[in-house]
This record gives structure tokens, sequence and C-alpha cells, in this order.
DNA sequence: CGTGTTGTACGATTTCCGTCGTAGTACGGT
DNA sequence: ACCGTACTACGACGGAAATCGTACAACACG
């Protein structure tokens, strides 16, 4: 097989918006979370396809599966059914076309400030 | 005199975060709010210091200064009392040295959703 | 068919946020 | 001293958002 062991995505299907719909305000104000800013660094940094159940969130899962349905609906990310698990990844392209520059510059922003913090 | 006809600052000072105290997540969600954004987008096009009058926007005064010290209290926006006055200046330099090239792609981003969207 | 794993749906709660109006303050000019 | 301009402070209000717990659904695997 050329997708390696992951399960075929299942018929549950979920809503997201169209490229055309991602609007900026929206998009500023799902990644102005702590918490969501951070689901976001790490799908950068490992560059894929990640569950839910791999980001170790300090929230209950109710709370967590709020927080991906915000990145979902204003088009951070894109979200699909793998057997019983839900895989996120970033809408990397789209967001490039849409908003040159501006997911790159919150990540290392975001990144930037956690050395910063971290060295007190 | 240097400065014009600007009258100088008065006796009133306005609270200001310390650069290092400026957290992205503030900044990001100062920026998400329409209103706000439009300020900045204004602030930046005439690139320098405006008074809060000359924004001509669709809500009370009350609500107008609310966006403005949220601008303030993030980061984002420095304001000085000049007379009667306040004026807005971004605060350019500083944010780009803690999270470069974010404030310009969040503006080219501004604007070209305006674009886009008025292209219907 | 059970059982465990993953995640959802829903309601409750609490807090935050955008908005307004009214009353008031600071300042510049006359 | 008075007035007008520019903005603030405060309280209210409605709606959005973050959080939780409990109960439930979809799926893989034995």
């Amino acid at each position: 097989m050329a997708t390696q062991q992951a399960p075929a995505p299942s018929g549950r299907v979920l809503d997201h918006p169209d490229t055309d719909d991602i609007r900026l305000e929206h998009v500023l104000h799902a990644l102005s979370d702590p918490m969501r800013l951070r689901i976001v660094c790490r799908l950068a940094t490992d560059g894929g396809e990640l569950a839910c159940s791999v980001f170790d969130l300090p929230v209950s899962k109710s709370t967590c599966t709020h927080h991906f349905r915000v990145l979902r609906e204003s088009g951070v990310i894109q979200q699909i059914y793998r057997g019983t698990a839900k895989m996120s990844l970033l809408r990397t392209e789209e967001l490039e076309r849409l908003f040159p520059g501006l997911l790159d510059s919150v990540l290392t922003a975001a990144h930037h400030q956690e050395q910063r913090l971290a060295g007190q």
C-alpha cells in the first residue's frame, strides 16, 4: 500500500470552510488562544497528520474537542477520521496563498516567545 | 519649532506594557477584531500619529475608547495625549523585534482580504 | 458480540467581550 | 469664566467563549 498502516478515512465527514471563506479575523482569533497556538505549533513542527490524542493538553477531552473544532472552522486545520482516531493537518498551502507569510511569522513568533520566556 | 503645530504632550500619562511583556496571544487577540484591525491598517498606511477622532468607526465613542485601550494594553500601539487629542502610533519597531514579519504579514493579509472581498 | 479506545454531543457554568448611554474630566480657545 | 472638543469612567446588557462532566457513538480487535 502507498499509505503505510494508516487506516482509510471512515464514513464520518467533517465540515470545513472553503478556501475563499477563510477570514483573517477568524484565523487570528483561532490562533490567539494559548492552547490552540500550542496545537498549531506542534502540527507545524511535526509536519503531518496527528491524532488529537497525541497532544497532551492540560484540559479535559471535551475542551480539547472544542479547540480542534475552532481551528477547523476557522480554516486553520483540516481534519479527517481514520478509524477511531481523528487526524489533524495544517492547511498550509491554502493559508499561504490567502495570507502569504502569516502562518510562518506566527510560528516563529511563537517559537521566539517560548525561548524568551523560558530564559526568564 | 521642530514639531510643527502639534501640542506638547500633556501631563496625563497612559500605561503601556514594556516591550518584554508583550505577548503574542494578546497581540493576535487584539488584531482579531475587525474594528481594531481596521484601526491598525489605517495607522500603518498613514504611518504616524493619528488622533482617535480621525478614525470614522461605525461604533460609539465609548466603544472606540475600548478598542484603542485593548490595542494599547496588548502592546500594539502607543498612545499619548496632546492637548485634548489622544494620538495613537503603531509600535512598529518593537513588534518587529519581538515578532519579525508578523505585523507586515497581517497587514498585507488584511489588505489582500479586503481586495478579495471587494471583488465579490 | 463484547470491550477498550477515541472522540462527540449536550447542558451547565463562569468568565470575557463588544456594545451602548450617561455623566464627567481635561484641555484649548474666546 | 465660560464653552466646545475630545476623550474617559462606569454600569449595564447580551452574546460569545472556555471549561467541565456525563452520557453516548464509531470503530478496531479479540
